[in-house]
DNA sequence: ATTATTGAGATTGATGACAATATTGTAATG
DNA sequence: CATTACAATATTGTCATCAATCTCAATAAT
């Protein structure tokens, strides 16, 4: 057996009681999302424990958080592997995207103040100007903005979900410039939909806006894969 | 400190290795939309884990699936507590209902074969003359059967996760008789669209069924709360 | 040569014990 | 008498260990 990693990158010294799962969770959600956890790969509980100084039980219901997520996959008594990524699995996110996401906005938008659409626009200027490794955070941080006002606990969490794994394809294909940029154009005037308060035209623009991106993404990785 | 229910009222002995947590987790989630668990209730994990006759861990999983389900909630270090019920939960499930299964009916329908409509209205059968204990389940098949076809694994986990949440305010206004005939008219109109593959009009029909479903249980909910 | 069997090793599921945190009841003080 | 500080209790989070299951290679049989 060799050494492994022996010890934690993980960030914050893995929070207090309590936190320690959400912790390793959240770092190996970074991993899995960031590509160096690739499909496929088995997350053995030891291993994992071994890595991040803890016992088994932290891990086991980090597992846990990240299979409700749908990164992970887990067979009983067979343990954890990382989700493969598909094109079926990538429309699939995309169409329950667009029906949340759709449905979040058209709620919020009565109830969405000036404040927070200064605070997604600022958030759009640093998205613009953000590295890869940033871009799914920052991306979902905008569009959670817009729909916050909505008020709907349970449709947050879900559209939080289908982010987290959106961002797995997202990390894949943000490094040709040119989604970006096309990105950032549909952002700016879902911004403007929004200031006008104009239901119709924000919610064409974001179902518009998710389409292409499904789109661009759903050709990069047909080409990755050949 | 009382003895408690000492043993498993657990119907099939609780499964084999591995399956513990997720049979504890149907036997709470079966009550707690029966409602014998009421919202609010305290869930100690020693006190179930006593009751069931097994230990704290397969409760602590079971509890973190009921959690995912939106029945559960969970304070970190505080222990685990059965949802409160509301207005507004109710309208927000309802909502996510409607985006979810239009989006799973409209990928199905050109799927859908005549078997598994046979199958649906053997359900509707059932349905029709079935107790009030089994009302949600079958329900929940009956809409399930048809939207199986989509063959789109997140979004039906999903559908089954609204359906689970919804079942807890159907089962306490199923009792009034006419929510039950309503809903069967309903049932039998969409099975017609989806024998003539019309998409439209099923979904029109699905539509209308879920929010005049939400309405009912609205209205009732607000009448015995007041 | 191919397939079935079986046994060792590895890994998961569950248990009971310990440490940290929250809750509650009591007493002291204004 | 109300309020706050504190101690006792109860409950949760974690750990270390045991038991059951799976993997997989080596062996034997057809």
């Amino acid at each position: 057996m060799r050494p492994e990693r022996v010890l934690e990158s993980a960030p914050a010294k893995l929070g207090q009681r309590g936190a320690q799962a959400a912790a390793i969770a959240a770092e190996l959600r970074r991993e899995i999302i960031a590509g160096s956890m690739e499909p496929g790969v088995r997350l053995g509980q030891e291993q994992l424990a071994h890595r991040f100084g803890v016992s088994r039980m932290p891990v086991r219901e980090a597992l846990k958080l990240l299979v409700a997520d749908g990164l992970v996959a887990f067979d009983p008594n067979k343990g954890a592997r990382v989700t493969q990524i598909s094109l079926e699995d990538l429309r699939e996110i995309y169409e329950m995207r667009m029906a949340a996401e759709s449905l979040a906005l058209k709620i919020a938008i009565p109830e969405l103040s000036n404040s927070q659409i200064d605070k997604a626009e600022a958030l759009q200027d640093q998205l613009e100007s953000a590295t890869f490794g940033d871009f799914g955070g920052l991306n979902s941080r905008f569009h959670r903005t817009l729909y916050e006002p909505c008020d709907r606990p349970r449709l947050l969490a879900h559209i939080d979900s289908l982010s987290s794994a959106a961002d797995r394809y997202l990390c894949t294909a943000v490094a040709q410039a040119n989604h970006a940029v096309q990105s950032h154009k549909e952002h700016r005037s879902l911004l403007v939909a929004c200031r006008n308060r104009d239901e119709e035209t924000a919610i064409a623009c974001l179902t518009d806006h998710i389409i292409r991106g499904g789109e661009t993404l759903g050709r990069y990785l047909e080409k990755q894969q050949a």
